[in-house]
Order: structure tokens, then sequence, then C-alpha cells
RNA sequence: CCGAGCGUAGUCCAACGGCAGAGACAAAGGACUUAAAAUCCUUCCAGUGCGGGUUCGAAUCCCGCCGCUCGGACCA
């Protein structure tokens, strides 16, 4: 054994090892199914990705040694836009640019020791992946859950393709590229996740180990809103107008209905008088960007239709109003005007000077006309004919079934959640398998035709549309159904569809014959663990939710929900240096410290240095290759782990990834030393040994216990602190001093899988500690005989004494008031009450 | 504006309602060395953002405020 630890020596022998493990296998033991977000091959890894994959592998390697038949299983998301545009501005297919940069980060992942199913591997974008991701698509649309819209899609101008509603964030950007997105009329390809939405919102409450600002997170995407479709009568329009509202109590306080301006029925019953100013209204909605629409800040505005409808309630008639504050896609895309009990239309009423009616007395009775703001909570009803009296909760129920007895409308559940829009105009995605034949219409490719593969020879010439498009002789093609000329569907999936189901795939991923069996998936699924960072609190596990609800419906899985226990790791951080005047970042080796301050180099410009996201426009990322190189994988792990807690940001420290490679030196000394016998067998008395005893089964209980809990940075501080006790123990040689070598060893080799086998090895151990058994843990060790008793008096600690931890509580408190330190506190008082917490603390109260 | 989370030594982080410190980094001093690095030893540092409440006892539970982070915001 060598005397000191050399990372470069053992990792490299130790992957070529692991290169070699045995392929996985169904069989008697408890499955334990750990997975992290796969990657998109972008080329190199980066720092959140060790730490991402760090998660997985010390709980992979964990659970095994716990007797779990562990999948860990490793794939690429690799459709996707960069690699089209690496073929765009480097002439190199995009095939080929995603090969290599899988290879080359495959590498990568070696190099850190992560214990993957590598013989389980995926690649979206091969054929035979994508073969299953249409044959799924294929089981949508034979559910009915697959279909053709024309409609208003958000339109990205800089990757020149739709997006689905989730891939804009609220500023109207895309989340790929950062555009604004535009508002395009196109016909595309849905699915219908809004059939699922009550289920994907119920079964949140059964996600209990899922961080709970997910689930809020889903919830709030997922927006039930619980009211009434109500209609109100217009001459000319036999169905009236109908609006969507969520407080149907207060219908008797409705002066004006508003109609989103690209309402159809605008056109229809806007009056000769009115047309002009309503065109022009439309047209100027029309042309702000969504940005400006949705802006908070600006008055609502509106204009007046002319037309007039009747409040089926109260006989009345009301003016119908156009107005940018009412949005076409949600509801029915038209609102009933209640500006009494709602801010909105209180703020635009006040501004049109449309009357504002109290319909909703408070519950002390203190509101009066004119009112001065929108009442909104809960009170009872006034004005409202035979509904007076009744309290808001009670008078929505009877509204609602007046409404429906005189067909006047119907309770209803509204979502926010809209149909997930797939259709993408670009190359390298996942071609979506149908045909149009002018004979029979839409027809799906069928089995035995899969995989539509991509051509290969394709001319990437400049953004623009997709080349697909301009393929003739791929497009053209005979329909399946009746043989006659027909063309292809040259749009291609959403990427998210690809991630929707590639944890499935691994449960069973050389299947030739269909996605995945029935047998795999009802032993591997579902995932007992999946870690990934938050950005995919919505998109990503939203779909993945959807696919496996759909596919269980189609009997094609036994279970509800796709991933058991959800962590969702933090952001890596590092130091940046921005220039606070122009927001310039400047790279650290054009950054000069002069006592603690920073300049730019060229020109002496003070800088400011904060922690940031580590990113290329920042300067501030470290690349794992140069930490691997410097100090190894066990290194860059550990610190990755042991920095802060997983949930949480890390801040990147040079100086604290030193501290961790010493750690491993200090270990690899201790076996060393036990090893080589330099540490010599010196006498030791019994509780000498007890007492190394203890802290070796304390270690063994807490490193298990925190892992479980995610709590990594604990459990290596709790194997630091194992190693600085046996460094302080007198003996090299003795029993107790033999046991903690091996544990700590053994504790620490999910961790740091190298050195973990490398320090097994020298210890003469033959197998291999990675599917070696964990440490028992021996109850009776941790058993103390003497415990430190602290004495408060009224709550202050006053003294701490050594106390048999058998005593009974009345010796307790002979003990306590026995101290000078506690009876200068007591004297000439009366004891009051007494509280003794077991092992730990007695609390004498004194008055 | 609404919602959630977080504020503990110089820094990162610990602490079932029970001694504020497990662990680390940094700093200082020392040992080793011709010297430096590495290594080892020793030392230093907060009363838990602020104000109240509950309790025998609060970093921990409750209320209000301040600050930071994240998410959602005209969804009728």
């Amino acid at each position: 054994m060598e005397t000191r630890y050399n990372p470069h020596a053992i990792e490299p022998r130790r992957q070529k090892q692991w290169e070699e493990a045995p392929h996985l296998a169904m069989d008697g033991r408890p499955k334990f199914y750990a997975l992290s977000m796969f990657p998109y091959p972008s080329g190199a890894l980066h720092m959140g990705h060790v730490r991402n994959y760090s998660i997985t592998d010390v709980i992979s390697r964990y659970k095994r040694m716990r007797g779990f038949n562990v999948l860990h299983p490793i794939g690429w998301d690799a459709f996707g836009l960069p690699a089209e545009n690496a073929a765009i501005d480097r002439g190199i297919h995009p095939a080929r640019w995603t090969e290599q940069n899988i290879a080359q980060m495959r590498d990568q992942l070696k190099r850190l020791g992560f214990a993957y199913a590598w013989e389980r591997e995926v690649a979206t974008c091969s054929p035979v992946y994508h073969r299953w991701t249409q044959k799924l698509f294929l089981e949508f649309w034979k559910a009915g859950l697959a279909y053709r819209k024309a409609g208003i899609v958000n339109w990205d101008p800089v990757d020149q393709t739709v997006l689905a509603n989730e891939q804009v964030d609220a500023e109207g950007r895309s989340w790929r590229s950062g555009a604004l997105v535009e508002k395009r009329p196109l016909e595309q390809w849905y699915l219908k996740i809004t059939d699922y939405a009550e289920e994907l919102l119920q079964a949140l409450g059964t996600l209990g180990e899922w961080p709970e600002r997910v689930r809020v997170m889903q919830e709030n995407w997922i927006g039930k809103s619980v009211g009434a479709e109500l209609s109100f009568p217009i001459a000319g329009e036999p169905e009236g107008i109908r609006v969507f509202t969520t407080r149907p109590d207060t219908v008797y306080g409705v002066t004006y209905l508003v109609l989103a301006p690209e309402h159809p029925l605008v056109e229809r019953i806007t009056t000769p008088e009115r047309r002009e100013a309503v065109q022009a209204f439309v047209a100027r909605v029309r042309s702000e960007s969504e940005i400006e629409r949705v802006s908070e800040d600006r008055p609502k505005q509106g204009v007046p239709t002319g037309a007039v409808a009747l409040n089926p309630f109260t006989g009345e008639a009301v003016p119908v109003w156009i107005a940018d504050y009412v949005l076409f896609e949600y509801g029915t895309g038209a609102v009933m005007g209640v500006p009494g009990h709602d801010e909105r239309d209180f703020v635009f009423a006040s501004r049109y000077g449309l009357p504002i009616r109290l319909v909703v007395q408070a519950l002390d009775g203190s509101l009066a006309e004119p009112l001065r703001a929108a009442y909104t909570e809960v009170g009872v009803l006034v004005n409202s004919g035979p509904f007076d009296g009744l309290d808001s909760p009670t008078g929505k129920l009877k509204i609602v079934e007046y409404a429906e007895q005189q067909g006047w409308g119907k309770g209803r559940v509204q979502y926010r959640l809209r149909d997930w829009l797939i259709s993408r105009q670009r190359y390298w995605g996942c071609p979506i398998p149908m045909v149009y034949c002018p004979e029979c219409g839409v027809v799906p490719v069928p089995d035995e035709q899969l995989p539509v593969a991509l051509p290969g020879d394709v001319e990437f010439s400049g953004r623009g549309p997709s080349p697909l498009a301009k393929l003739e002789d791929w497009i053209r093609v005979d329909c399946p159904q009746c043989g006659a000329p027909a063309r292809r569907e040259t749009d291609t999936m959403d990427t998210f569809i690809d991630s929707s189901w590639y944890f499935l795939r691994f449960a069973d991923a050389r299947n030739g014959a269909e996605p995945f069996s029935r047998e795999a998936v009802d032993y591997w699924l579902p995932v007992d663990q999946y870690v990934g960072g938050i950005e995919h609190a919505i998109l990503h596990l939203l779909y993945s939710r959807f696919f496996t609800k759909v596919l269980r419906d189609r009997g094609l899985l036994g279970f509800d929900e796709p991933f058991k226990r959800l962590l969702t790791q933090g952001m890596v951080l590092s130091n940046a240096f921005v220039d606070p005047a122009t927001k310039k970042y400047y790279p650290p080796d054009q950054v000069e410290e002069r006592d603690g301050e920073f300049f730019a180099r060229p020109d002496g410009t003070p800088l400011v240095c904060a922690m940031e996201k580590m990113s290329k426009s920042k300067y501030n990322g470290i690349d794992p290759l140069t930490v691997l190189s410097e100090y190894g994988a066990d290194t860059a792990r550990l610190f990755v782990l042991f920095k802060a807690p997983p949930e949480k940001e890390l801040e990147w420290s040079d100086a604290d990834v030193r501290g961790q490679y010493s750690f491993l030196g200090r270990v690899w000394r201790t076996v060393y030393e036990f090893v080589s016998g330099e540490k010599p067998d010196r006498t030791v008395s019994e509780a000498q040994e007890r007492d190394l005893r203890r802290e070796v089964h304390r270690a063994i209980q807490q490193v298990g216990g925190d892992i479980e809990q995610y709590k990594f940075n604990t459990a290596i501080a709790a194997l630091m602190k194992l190693n600085n006790a046996m460094a302080d123990y007198p003996s090299g040689q003795s029993p107790a001093y033999k046991e903690g070598v091996y544990a700590i060893v053994k504790l620490l080799a999910p961790f740091a899988p190298h050195i973990g086998a490398e320090l097994w090895q020298a210890l003469g151990e033959a197998g291999d500690i990675h599917t070696s058994d964990w440490p028992a843990l021996d109850e009776s060790a941790l058993v103390e005989e003497t415990i430190t008793l602290v004495i408060q008096v009224n709550g202050k600690k006053r003294d701490d004494i050594q106390v048999p931890a058998a005593a009974s509580e009345g010796e307790l408190q002979e003990f306590a008031l026995a101290s000078e330190a506690v009876r200068r506190h007591t004297d000439g008082k009366a004891i009051k009450k007494v509280i003794v917490v077991p092992g730990r603390l007695i609390n004498l109260v004194v008055g």
C-alpha cells in the first residue's frame, strides 16, 4: 500500500474494473430505482451535473450495500435545437454532432466514477428509441388524446418554431431562446392533457415525498376554478353571450359584459355606429405585444360595442363592451362585469362611468353605496331578489341551481391548464408518425412501418423553416390505408415527449418488440428516488405524470405516479466579477485584487465580486475536468455533497475543495498506519475501548440515517468526526480501533467509491466493497454508563455533572442539589417544580 | 401585489422545544524544513435579523416587522 493518497493512480484503475460490472437482472431482492434527470448532450458536463449525479450515486451505492437490487441508469435527452444550430454553423450533421458529444460526456461520467447500468444507456434520438416514442404517440392517437387543431400559437422567432404554453414565461419569453414570442395562427398537433387535469391535481396529494413547493407550483399551473357558465341573452344570437364566473353569487350586481377583443361575437353584435371605434380598438390591441397587453400598471381599456344583452336574473339590459383585460384563451373569452365585487371590474367601471352596485354586504353590515372599492370577501347577499339574506357560499349554490333550472347556465369547473402543443417545425426531433391522404384524411403510420426515420441527407442552410418541409422525396409517401399518393407530416415532436417516458424504457432498454414489457415496469417502477433541478418543476415533471396516467389507462402500466420521492437540488454558484455601472462581467483572469477590492485589468474599473449561478456569460463556471485532473473524482464528489445540503445553493470554493482532498488524505493515513503497523498497539483500558466503539457505532448510525434523509453534508461530517477520534486514539491495533478502520472505509465508500475500493483491498479484503454489506449497528455499543447532566435553575444553566446513566429521577435531583454552583441559586428558596429530561438535563424551578 | 422558503462565528454549514457547535474553510501562533509547499499541533471568533408572545426552558412553536431567494401575478 502506498504511504500517501494518490487519486491519479487509483481512480483510472478502479474505473476500468467497474467497466466489467455484471448486468442487472430482476431477482427476488427488493428493488430500488434511483434516477437523475438525464442530460442534454451539450458536449461537456458542468458542475450542476456533478452535483446531481453524485447524489443519486451515493444513494444507489448505499442502497446496494443495504441489500437492494439497485437500478441506476443514465441516458441522453438527445434531440433538440443546439444540434441543428451546430449543423448550420459548422456544417456537421446533427446526428454526428450529438454522437460526438455523447461520447465525450460518457467518458466524463466514467471519470467521475458513477455506478451506472451502462448496458441500459439510451439516447432519445436513436431510431431504436424514437421508434417507441412514435408508437406511444400512436397510443395517444388511438385513445383520442392526440389531435390537430387550428389556433393562435406561440411562435419563437429565433428558434423558428412554435412552443407550448409551459415553455413561455410570464414575460412572454421563450424558455430556450429567451426571445419574445409572437402569436401566429397555425394548425398544430396537441395532446389532451386537460382530460387529466383533475387527476393530475388530485394526485398531487399522494406525493407526500415531493417538495411542497413543487406541488404548489403544479397546483397553480393547473389552476382549478370552480364556478359557473352563465348565458346572457342577446338579440340575434341563440346561445347568448356565455361567460365564466367564479362568483355566480354576484350576478345581481352585473352592470355590463365584456368580450375579449378576439372574441368571434364581436364582429356580429357590434352596432353600425360603433363599428369604426370597435375595429380601431381591436386593431390596436392586436398590434400590441403580449408584454404590453398584460402589463398591470397600465389602465384597463375598452370600448362599448353598442350591443345590449339581458341579465336573465334581473331582466335588466346591460351594455356589452370589449376590453383588453379579458383574455380570449381563458374560460369563454367573456366575463360579466361586477364592479362592486371584483377589483378589475371596479377599476374598469370607475374609468368608464359604468354603474357600481352593492350585492354582497359585509358580515358586519358596514358597506354602503357608493362603494369606494370592490368588496371581494364573503358576506350576505343583498339587492339580489329572492336570494337576499343568503351567505355568499350558499348564494353561489342556490343561484347556480336556479340558473340550471331556468336553462340560463350550469355549474362548471375551469382549469388554467391548456392542451399541450407538441408540433415543432424543426428537423432534429422525433417525426410525428402521421400521413395526410387526400382520400382518407389524417392516417397514422402503421406499427410495422415504424420508425419513421429522419432522412440523413439533408442540407442545413441557415435558419428558417424546417429542412424536412423542403424534402419532397421524403414527404411523398403512399397512403398506408388506400395506397394513394399522400404526404408525410413534416413537423417533429417537442423534445419533452422524448423525456416523458425515458424512465420507463430504462426498465427494459433493449426490448426490440415493444417500448417496455409490462413485467419489467412492474418490477422496476416507479422510480424510488428522482433527483433534478427545480427548473423542471412544471414542464418535465407534469408531462411525465400525464404520460404515466395515459399509459396506465392504456393498460401498459400498473401504477399511477412515476416518481415516488423527488429531490430538487440547488444551483451551483461561484464568484463572478461585474462592473456595477455597465453590468458587464469580467473573466477572472482579467481581474486584479488589491486589498480585498477588485479591478478590471485593462483599465482599472472597480468591480463587484458576487456569488452567482455558474454560467458562460458570467465567466464564473468551473470546469469539472480541471477539478478532476487536480484532485480526482472522489474529492470533487465529496466537495459537492459536503459543502451544503443538497436542496440549497452550493457556493464554489477552491479552499473547501482542498479541504476535502486533505480529509481523504487523512483517512488514507488512518488505514495506512493500521495496515503498516506504523501506529503501534499500545495498551488501552476497557473504558477507552468502549468509548471508541461508541464513536464507531454512532457514526454507523448517523451516516446511514443521514443518507436516508438526504443529509449528505452531516453524514460526511460524521465521518470526519470518526476519523478525528481514531487519529486521537492511543492504540493503532486494538479491537475497537480495527473495527473503526473497517467501518470508516465502508461508510466512506458510497461517497468516495475509488478510495473506498482501494482501502478495502489494502485491508486484505478480496471482495468488492460496493456489493459488501453495510456495517451492522450494535445498539449495545451506543449505551453510555455515565452521562453529562446539565443542571438548570429556572431555565438557566448553572452546572453540569457526570452521573450514572441509570440514575433515577430522585437521585438526579439529589446530585443536582449537591452542586455548589446550583446551591448558590437555590438556597433559601422553595423548589416549586423539577423537570427531568432523561439522559440530558434537570431543571429546578424555584421561587 | 400574492404565495412559499431562508436569515446562526470572518465564511460555508450543524443543533428530536433541553449545554448554541457536529464538521469544514479562513485567520493567528507553533512544530517539521536550508527555505517553501505539504503535513501535524494549538488558539481565536457568534448567543441565533428585529420586536413581541407561548413555555420550567425557544435558534427551533405562534404573531408582527425588516432583508434576501424562488415561484405566481388582469385566469374572471
